[in-house]
RNA sequence: UGGGACGUCGUUCAACGGUAGGACACCACGCUCUGGACGUGGUUAUCGGGGUUCGAAUCCCUGCGUCCCAGCCA
């Protein structure tokens, strides 16, 4: 069986035919001689999400196909919000996605000393200066959309003056917000991200990596183009929402005299419907308990989907059919299912589970006998081979595939018809065995035994076939099923324009845990991580709480279904 | 309202002045020991209005719509 363990498939490192914009540009630095420097960035602040593997597979992407590399960059400058607890996850999560960066692993916080040294530079050259105004002063200066901003009274301050103040904020003199270090930009500038942008401000907080070594922290808007023409990053690839920040980006990397010019480069996010994004909401779930921490199989982060059961490589499917381009998106949460379905079909052993059991009694069949049938592994896969299946007088049935009264389009079983027992006989259904309340307890039929593995003899056909397993083999399990977090395609608007929050549109039906499962005996002891298709009903993925003989799986998505459409048409 | 960006099938990505195409979704049919998979066929799109051109999704003008920016977050 194939498991979770993080083995790292190549990355396919031929660029597709048509090439996305981004990749126009590389392509063509690539030919005009650079050697292509890409960087993936997050903040260790959460865990990764679907929409950071879009930026992984870009920005790794990339490089590989050009022949460049990929450093993994922490942009570590907030030391209040940031954890190592998050490192590791994301480190971890990039890993397994499939992706390597060689030992580049960086932090901004490296760079602190030489972001430090730049900025007096910046002083010296009159570029920056020392802000002794509040928060709420500065953004009272800043102006609107439509107004300039004012300069503030400590803008005119001297070189001497502003280093002096600088290196005291530095040496913890002053409280925190008391003093900024600012650019010396436009107060009137219709970018309001050039109005004179805060460069450094004063927090006294201990950093996850440098303690208490630092009291000032640089802002993003000055660490990273730095640490992207530290590093020599060629492409800086980031989201559409850094785009008004590119003049900025280019201001602090020209003012400060950087040795080498990186070049930013904006695409547009990936948002998934039926889910949130925001690390803000993703973090809400998780700390008011909404779900089962960061890696619930519920949510949309990378260890999320790990335990649901998705491939690292379905998701880099998933990822490459998405596309790179500067248009806001919204993708069906129905590619992602179809990724990992096309890559499941072609992997996963199948296996009989029945999840909400009906017990079938063969009346004709010998009592104490037990048959072992063997069973192909994986119709889609020659190599999978076959395995035995014990097969006897007591099986249960899906409780699904029994109607009393079938309705016209219903193949599966009912009083009086035929059907097949996948890999095993040909049954009819001779009796319905009811409790004092009228529910259906158990089934009493015939088997055919010249149809032995399936096949009668005289080329009768049957109009369904039905998963089973022998009551008397069958080992109980625990499983998930798990649907859309949300029940409104885009949470957030739909929560804005009904006055709720998104916490309101959260599905009640998200997750549906049955007990008593009848599982394939091979099934009790399948180590956590292992995915398999329940023939008929979905791929699954035994979970973290799996115990030998207590087994438990998540059902990371089903199989297409025509019949639940058309019943569901019927209705 | 200032600035920045974006508008192509239901969704998403292509077409780079020369037949609007792929994928997902959807519909029909075929095949099938998974109502799965697979196969075949099909429906549906260039935001509006002007212009340039033999020819415009593509270039120009104009209108409309959507998104982003007023953190000492990233």
């Amino acid at each position: 069986m194939s498991t979770n363990d993080p083995a790292v498939p190549a990355v396919d490192p031929t660029p597709t035919a048509s090439l996305d914009f981004v990749r126009e540009i590389v392509a063509a630095d690539a030919a005009a001689g650079a050697s292509i420097v890409t960087r993936f960035p997050p903040e260790p602040n959460g865990y990764l999400h679907i929409g950071h593997a879009k930026a992984i597979c870009v920005d790794f992407g990339v490089a590989v196909e050009y022949g460049g590399i990929c450093n993994l960059r922490f942009d570590d400058t907030n030391p209040v919000k940031e954890d190592v607890e998050y490192v590791d996850s994301i480190k971890a999560d990039v890993h397994w996605l499939g992706f390597d960066w060689a030992g580049r692993e960086f932090y901004a916080s490296d760079y602190y000393e030489r972001l430090y040294q730049d900025a007096e530079g910046l002083i010296r050259r009159g570029k920056a200066y020392v802000d002794s105004h509040s928060a709420d002063e500065i953004r009272a200066h800043r102006g609107t959309l439509t107004e300039p901003g004012i300069d503030s009274p400590y803008r005119t301050r001297g070189v001497d003056e502003n280093l002096d103040l600088f290196r005291r904020m530095r040496a913890g003199e002053f409280a925190d917000g008391t003093h900024v270090l600012r650019a010396k930009i436009d107060m009137a500038s219709p970018n309001i991200n050039m109005r004179d942008p805060v460069l450094y401000r004063i927090r006294h907080a201990d950093h996850h990596r440098t303690g208490n070594t630092w009291c000032i922290y640089p802002m993003y808007d000055y660490a990273h183009p730095l640490s992207d023409a530290y590093e020599g990053v060629t492409h800086s690839l980031c989201t559409l929402e850094y785009e008004a920040h590119r003049p900025l980006y280019d201001w602090v990397v020209r003012e400060c005299e950087a040795a080498h010019t990186p070049r930013q480069i904006e695409f547009a996010r990936l948002n998934l419907n039926y889910t949130v994004m925001s690390k803000r909401k993703l973090l809400q779930l998780v700390a008011q308990q909404h779900v089962d921490g960061w890696d619930d199989p519920r949510m949309p982060t990378i260890s999320g989907l790990r335990r649901r059961g998705y491939t690292p490589e379905s998701i880099r499917d998933f990822c490459a059919r998405v596309g790179v381009a500067k248009k806001e998106n919204v993708i069906d949460i129905g590619l992602l299912e179809h990724c990992v379905r096309e890559d499941l079909n072609k992997r996963a052993p199948r296996a009989m589970a029945v999840l909400k059991p009906l017990k079938v009694v063969l009346t004709n069949y010998p009592e104490g006998q037990v048959e072992t049938l063997a069973v192909v592994n994986n119709p889609e896969d020659a190599t999978a081979g076959t395995r035995d299946v014990e097969f006897s007088r007591e099986l249960y049935i899906e409780q699904d595939d029994f109607q009393e009264d079938p309705p016209k389009k219903f193949f599966r079983l009912a009083p009086g018809r035929e059907v097949r027992l996948r890999n095993a006989y040909l049954i009819t259904c001779q009796e319905v065995v009811k409790d004092a309340s009228g529910a259906i307890v158990e089934l009493r039929c015939t088997y055919d035994p010249a149809t032995r593995g399936g096949d009668a003899p005289d080329g009768r056909k049957v109009k369904a076939t039905l998963h089973w397993v022998s009551a008397a083999h069958a080992v109980n399990g625990e499983v998930r099923l798990y649907d859309r977090l949300f029940t409104a395609e885009n949470p957030e608007s739909a929560a804005e324009k009904s006055g709720q929050t998104f916490l309101d549109l959260l599905n009640p039906a998200s997750l549906d845990v049955l007990r008593g499962c009848k599982l394939e005996p091979m099934l009790g002891t399948a180590p956590a991580g292992t995915r398999v298709q329940f023939e008929r009903l979905g791929y699954f993925c035994a979970d973290l709480d799996t115990a030998p003989g207590a087994p438990v799986f998540n059902r990371t998505v089903s199989l297409k279904d025509t019949w639940a459409k058309v019943a569901a048409r019927e209705v």
